[in-house]
DNA sequence: ATATTTTGAATGAATATTCAGCAAGTATGT
DNA sequence: ACATACTTGCTGAATATTCATTCAAAATAT
């Protein structure tokens, strides 16, 4: 740990560069106390992302989340309480933006089942979305739901709403086109795909956004052959 | 904790019923004490699979192994000088296992890739392989791979070998019956969606290794339709 | 002036690691 | 046979470390 940190005249440096949460809120943010407050949630999550993802689950510290937010020792127990409780609206905030995620871009993609799955697939490559580091922290935070309730609830990100939506596109396509399969198993099929690619893509390897994302659909493109082509939707 | 099993004496119960590891060994083995250096490693790294399993990796302590194991507190540094070495081990043993197995699964299926496929699918949702237990202890050490090298070598259970396999596969069907993608990619949409299958029935929700199995199934026979039917290779 | 936010040292709990000694077995000498 | 030293496996109390949490005091904002 950069002991160098603990001096509050070297923090201030720190501060200017920190992470990427306050940059963008100081945007939104004015001076008020109330504003405030809710700025240095967000910085503390997203530091703590960032420590998820460098140290993983069991070696993150309060004290690394400090740092890297550029603050003091005892800032997350005044601002959350406890560990536990940062760790759980960690989670919760990166479940909300990925439902967030999806649910939106399927309302853009308009009435069509076929270019509703493809939005879906895609909404899980995307930039903002498909990060190593916000893949390093759900993959933490994986390794720990099976032994935790809260977590295990927070986990499905790719939730019961999630699946629901995968198993109807997938029963809209079998009753437009006639594929022999029954919708709920083939749903399974397509997002435990989509989840293993997650895995992959955060293990390493060489493997990219890009290649994973076609590999996703090179999978559906013979799921669904009748609709889905390599460059896009029939 | 349970603090009766700090007492000497209500060990030897304890032992009786312990794990699977010690009663395989109680066939091989003498008794008690002459219980050969090996055969206590192999009880210790059951025991740290139970307490993965249980407790998740960053609860998992080695005053819990130890009492799973029914012995003494001391006992994981005598055997492996420290908790580090012993988690290395295990997951050692269990890529080890891992890749045993669907090695000779490849092995008596013969010379046609599409039986030669099959069986490594069926592989993936053996009994002995796919428990709950395991697939809970695989999930810890992949929350921690990201963060520690040691982790990520070891944690591609599917490795190397087994990516380099599933492609040559995908190529020889490809050179037979005419698919027209690219076996690469194929192989990681494929070795993907088993991966996230296992990820599931980690989870829980009421998936079952049947269901999984079936839902793999599915999939490939969706990308091999000219090879494989839901019943078998053709 | 008051309220809020932040700091950083102190505290205490959890737990990995060490180690001196015990016990069970084994080899050697008588 | 028996005694003696030696080896190996194991124990559990003591130690050291790491870290979450607390809180009195300082800084900052209203």
């Amino acid at each position: 740990m950069n002991e160098a940190l603990r001096n509050p005249k070297m923090r201030m440096a720190v501060k200017m560069r920190a992470n990427a949460a306050q940059k963008e809120a100081t945007d939104i943010e004015k001076k008020g106390r109330k504003a405030s407050k809710e700025t240095r949630r967000l910085q503390l999550i997203e530091a703590t992302i960032d420590s998820l993802a460098k140290r993983g689950y069991a070696e993150t510290t309060l004290a690394d989340v400090a740092d890297g937010a550029g603050l003091s020792r005892g800032i997350v127990n005044f601002h959350f309480e406890s560990k536990e409780k940062l760790l759980v609206a960690t989670l919760q905030a990166m479940a909300d933006e990925y439902a967030n995620h999806w649910y939106t871009a399927l309302e853009k993609a308009g009435p069509r089942p076929a270019d509703q799955l493809w939005a879906l697939v895609a909404a899980d490559f995307d930039r903002r979305i498909c990060t190593k580091r916000k893949l390093a922290a759900w993959c933490a935070f994986w390794g720990e739901a099976k032994s935790r309730p809260t977590y295990q609830a927070l986990c499905g990100a790719r939730d019961v709403k999630y699946q629901e939506m995968v198993i109807a596109l997938c029963a809209a396509l079998k009753a437009e086109g006639g594929y022999d399969y029954t919708a709920e198993t083939m749903a399974l099929s397509l997002s435990s795909m989509l989840e293993g690619l997650w895995l992959r893509l955060m293990m390493g390897d060489g493997l990219t956004r890009e290649k994973a994302h076609e590999a996703a659909i090179e999978a559906i493109v013979a799921m669904f052959p009748k609709h889905i082509a390599r460059n896009g939707p029939k």
